[in-house]
DNA sequence: AATGAATGAGGCTTCATTCAT
DNA sequence: TATGAATGAAGCCTCATTCAT
């Protein structure tokens, strides 16, 4: 039910009430920054519209960032840094077969990361990198050798073991991991234009995909 | 071929090629374009530069695309058409059993894919589509049911032989599609910006990961 | 002056500043400001700058000053008044023949001025008046008027005695005046910029161009 | 009387014809650029006000200069080269006595710089010389020390051969030049915002001023 | 057809001023 | 009264597009 004309609310205020929120502005603008980023592109988004949708004027976004390039670098590791240590915690520690191992930090992690807004981080890495190389720096020392190292170590165990036959394990991370990102790129690029097509649903995909690496690690080739 | 004796020599080379130029000059842009939306993005691209790289002068561009938008539109659809063309008389008539043809299609196809500048449309599609809905819906119509119907047909097939376990066919398109998309992404992302470090030779890949997926279709789970 | 014995001691300089400071700020203000506006011009002095030299924070300045152009104005007036009183009382019923007085008001009056903030006033009228027709008003009034009255009067006084020849009044008065003015526009300009550039001393040259001027204004041209 | 509103006339149309005048656009722009940053400072005059003084669009200027800054500079040392080149041959080869020579240096050339647009140089080189100390070494290097020394020979040859008292020749130097600049800052300031004051006539004290300081360089203190 | 000078809408950023605390 | 977070108008500059040559 609209309005009345003659009933104006308080979202028809000229100036909505000025907030003081210093600490709660920076996450809030990292969070706004990422969705638009993600889905626009860096160069395609306007700051003005970053700071709109976290709720500040367009001068606001300056007290916290001195750049839109600066604002861009805050989100990635901001995201990225947080998730970071999440996996470490969650695999340190873990007994069990490497299949086991695998299917637990896939089937909670990487479900949870699909999600969460870290999603998007990926499409904004892949998409940004070229333009930025600090980021492709970070995002190397940060996300690839880490995450590579740690399922390239359980993978390797279970090559030493007999559990898995003998390959290039740097390989069989590549199958492991590339379809989780492209789950991602795919959620926010074609996936977010056609929600109406019907595609597998991702956490059953992720199950599905998991074993039939697994699997294929296992058998004679 | 040695010049035709009754061809002037030297001056040969001054006027047929000013000729062919025009003939050419589409195609050019369209790869210029491709390199550098590829590159840096749509948005963070100037139009100056594809003129530029295309050995032309920036009002020559629009002698042939009435605006940037239009260009790139024309980059993905030019690029996308030529290699589905490809495809589709690959595995057209193909006879052997599933596992065969995937693997054909995946080592001649697509590695032949990888190394060509069809390669860069991936990225450029993910970039770009939430940007430019026209291209989600040409991409899905022209790339995404094609693609998926095929792989899906011959995967299909392998489990109602029962050369294949049951399961979820549209998953396991994307176990065997997703990586190699991302090995495209990756080719025109993180790898173009460090090319120092050794990762596993992208053929390699591409033929351990068919092998390790066609196995894991076979096993029990 | 030394505490006197009833007074605290140490603890004696915490509160009174602060009172001061109360009344003291209009003037703190003004002098921050003078000083800026004089080394950046006033469009390219932030107002935070000014409160920052002040030693408050930037909204303080508003409880003082309703805009930056009012503080500009306020810096002109109050300066330039204090000074006007300054001469008038000086020159005031001064005895002696026409060169001594010239001698005393440039060696005594203008040796001070050249040393005090009052000096960078003279760049700031010189810099800003096109931009606030106000000032062209409040300064010629108060400041070109008097000063070319004053030093006119007794430049006219010596050639009606004979002591000076015949000429131009005003143009002596120019004679006399613009090096001074020069003077001070140097110390905030050029002057500032390159301190190990030698120059003659200012009260040296001062003293020296009155003689030369004097000198000039008897002789036969 | 104005044009009837139904015959409107070439200066109705929305866009003025382009003009292509890539030789004539640099001078332009520095004379529009001259005028408005003497008239207003550097930091209050709005590139596109350059622009359209210079009877073209703001995207005009960066064709020509890179940043408004840049054009500062160009200002300055286009303007300043020029004229010292003048000077240069003016007194080149000069024969007579000193006084003599000072006279017409002044009554030539500093009437004519007087009268040209390089009087508004000496206001913005005062103005902003400390935000931008690249002008400051330049102006330097190619104007004070050239003229100072040019100027300081001639007194200093008159020293020598008796025409002139002892003194210390810097100092004279500054009386001779001083008001001469103070001329061109007053035509740009004050002169500007008051035109109906009556002043002496710029030419007619160039001349007595220089009378004033040669007879005052002669005779006894 | 090709060029590149010219244009001006639009984006990033600054900063005078306001206002909640 | 003092503060400094917040605002948004306004300025610098870029670049897609146009058009005179």
């Amino acid at each position: 039910m609209p309005d009345s004309p003659t009933a104006p609310t308080a979202s028809n205020a000229a100036h909505p009430p000025r907030q003081r929120r210093k600490e709660a502005r920076p996450q809030e603008l990292i969070d706004a920054a990422l969705e638009l980023f993600a889905e626009k592109g860096f160069a395609a988004t306007r700051s003005e519209e970053v700071a709109a949708r976290a709720g500040v004027a367009k001068g606001t976004l300056y007290l916290y960032y001195p750049s839109k390039e600066e604002l861009l670098k805050a989100v990635i590791s901001q995201r990225l840094s947080s998730e970071i240590e999440a996996v470490s915690e969650f695999a340190r520690g873990y007994r069990g077969d490497c299949a086991s191992l695998l299917r637990e930090v896939y089937t909670e992690w990487w479900s949870r990361v699909f999600d969460s807004p870290t999603s998007a981080v990926f499409k904004l890495v892949i998409t940004e990198v070229r333009n930025f190389p600090d980021i492709a720096a970070f995002y190397r020392a940060e996300v690839v050798e880490p995450a590579t190292a740690l399922v390239g170590e359980i993978v390797g165990r279970g090559i030493a073991s007999g559990e898995f036959r003998a390959m290039d394990v740097r390989g069989a991370v590549m199958s492991l991991i590339f379809p989780m990102i492209m789950l991602c790129l795919h959620k926010h690029s074609l996936g977010a234009c056609m929600p109406e097509v019907e595609m597998m649903d991702p956490h059953a995909f992720i199950r599905q995909h998991v074993e039939i690496v697994l699997n294929g690690l296992r058998g004679r080739a």
